[in-house]
DNA sequence: GGATGTGAATGTCTTCACAGCT
DNA sequence: AGCTGTGAAGACATTCACATCC
C-alpha cells in the first residue's frame, strides 16, 4: 500500500468523529466542506485523505454519511474490537480505565498490571490488578496487540521491552521517555508535559 | 519572528529533557548527533531547529549543555513558572493533578473548577474544588493564560467560551471534541481514543 | 580534526483549479 | 448546478553537503 502520512490517518479518525455526531443528528449526507469547517480544514484536504484509498462521493451530492463512516472504520481497523492491556496502576491508569472513549470505540481493556504489591489483587473497574510478572505467560495464551504504557519514566522502557518480546505490535506510551523498539512496533506517546511546553511556547512568542 | 512550525517546537522540548538528562548524567558537553540520536532524528535536522534562534554551539565541540538547556527553555518562555487552572474534578484531572512532570518543569495548579455540588468544596491535593461559577470573577482577580479543560465532551465548548472571555491564552484540551476559539488563543488536545485509532490503523496495514 | 551553521536540493504535504459525474 | 476526484502548482519541512570556525 502507498505511504499514508500520520497527518491523514489522524484526520481520517477527526472525520469519523464528526460522522458519529451526525449520524447521532440523523443526517444521511455530508459534503467535503461540512467535514472539513467541524475539523479545522479545507474541503480540499478532506478530498485528498479519502482518495487515497478510494472514491466514496457522489458528485454534485456529497457522501453517505452512514458509509463513509463505514469505510473510515474499515481502513482504521476498528470493524474489529481490540483487546487491550494497561501496565501502570497508578492514577493515570485508573482514569484510563474508566475513560469511555476507549470501550466505545471497540478497545476493551482485558488486563491490568503492576510491580507494587500493596496494588496487586486489587480490583479496578471489574479487573483485578496482576503481578506484572504474569506479562508473558498471560500474553502467550492470550495474545493482544495493543497496550497502554502508564509507569513512571524509569520503568518504562523495560516493560516496552517486555510487552515487545511478548508479542505486542502497538504501544501507546504516556511516560515521559522516548521508547526504543524494533521497526515492526508501533509506538504512539502522550507526552503531557510537552503539550504545556507548546503552549508555553505559544505564550511566549505572540 | 519567523514561524515555527509546531514540530521544531515538539522537537526543542524533547532536547531540553534530554539535555536535563545529560546534566543529571554530569555531561559538560553534547554534539547535535547525540541529541538526534536519542530524539529519532538527524542531527542536520537538530542544527536546522536551533539554527531558527541563534547559534548556540562550537564548531569542532558541540554544545554546551547547561548553556543550551537555558537557551531551549528561554525559546520556549520556560524561565518563569505558569500558573495553570484545571476545569473538571473527574479522575482524569485528579491524575494530572498529581502528575510529577507539570510542576517539575514550572506548571503550578492554581485552582480547581466543577460544577457537580458532590465535588465542589473537596480537598484535592491541596487544593479546594471550586465551584466553576467563580471562574471568571476568580481569573479577573488573578490571571491566567493556561488552562486545562478535563470535562465531559458535551460541557467543554462552553467552558472553553467561559474561559476565553475570562482572558485565558492557552488550553489543554482532553474532551474528545474540536474547540473553537478566537486566533489569538492557542489550544492543543489530546484526544485519547484518537491516539488508539492510528495504532489500529498500523496494526490493520503492516 | 571535528562538529557547527546554512544555502541548495530533495522530499512531503497542502492547496488550487478544473474536468468529469450525477 | 453542485460537489467530487485528482493532476499540477505551491508551500513547507527535511536532508545533503560543505564552507567555516574552534
Amino acid at each position: 500500500m502507498r505511504k499514508i502520512s500520520d497527518s491523514t490517518v489522524r484526520r481520517l479518525a477527526l472525520y469519523l468523529r464528526f460522522l458519529e455526531q451526525s449520524t447521532a443528528q440523523g443526517l444521511t449526507t455530508i459534503s467535503s466542506a461540512d467535514l472539513a469547517h467541524r475539523g479545522g480544514t479545507t474541503s480540499a484536504q478532506v478530498r485528498k485523505d479519502l482518495s487515497f484509498f478510494g472514491s466514496f462521493g457522489k458528485r454534485g451530492l456529497g457522501y453517505s454519511v452512514p458509509e463513509l463512516a463505514g469505510r473510515i472504520r474499515d481502513i482504521l481497523g476498528l470493524k474489529r474490537s481490540h483487546r487491550v492491556v494497561l501496565v501502570g496502576a497508578g492514577k493515570m491508569g485508573g482514569a484510563l480505565l474508566h475513560y469511555r472513549g476507549f470501550r466505545q470505540h471497540g478497545f476493551d481493556f482485558a488486563a491490568i498490571y503492576d510491580r507494587d504489591p500493596k496494588k496487586i489483587g486489587s480490583h479496578w473497574n471489574g479487573l483485578v490488578v496482576r503481578d506484572i510478572r504474569h506479562l508473558e505467560a498471560d500474553l502467550k495464551r492470550e495474545p493482544t496487540d495493543i497496550a497502554i504504557v502508564v509507569t513512571p519514566a524509569e520503568a518504562a522502557q523495560d516493560v516496552a521491552d517486555r510487552l515487545v518480546r511478548a508479542g505486542v505490535k502497538a504501544i501507546l506510551n504516556f511516560a515521559p521517555v522516548q521508547l526504543v523498539v524494533p521497526l515492526d512496533v508501533t509506538v504512539q506517546s502522550v507526552n503531557m508535559a510537552l503539550e504545556l511546553e507548546t503552549l508555553s511556547f505559544a505564550l511566549a512568542n505572540r
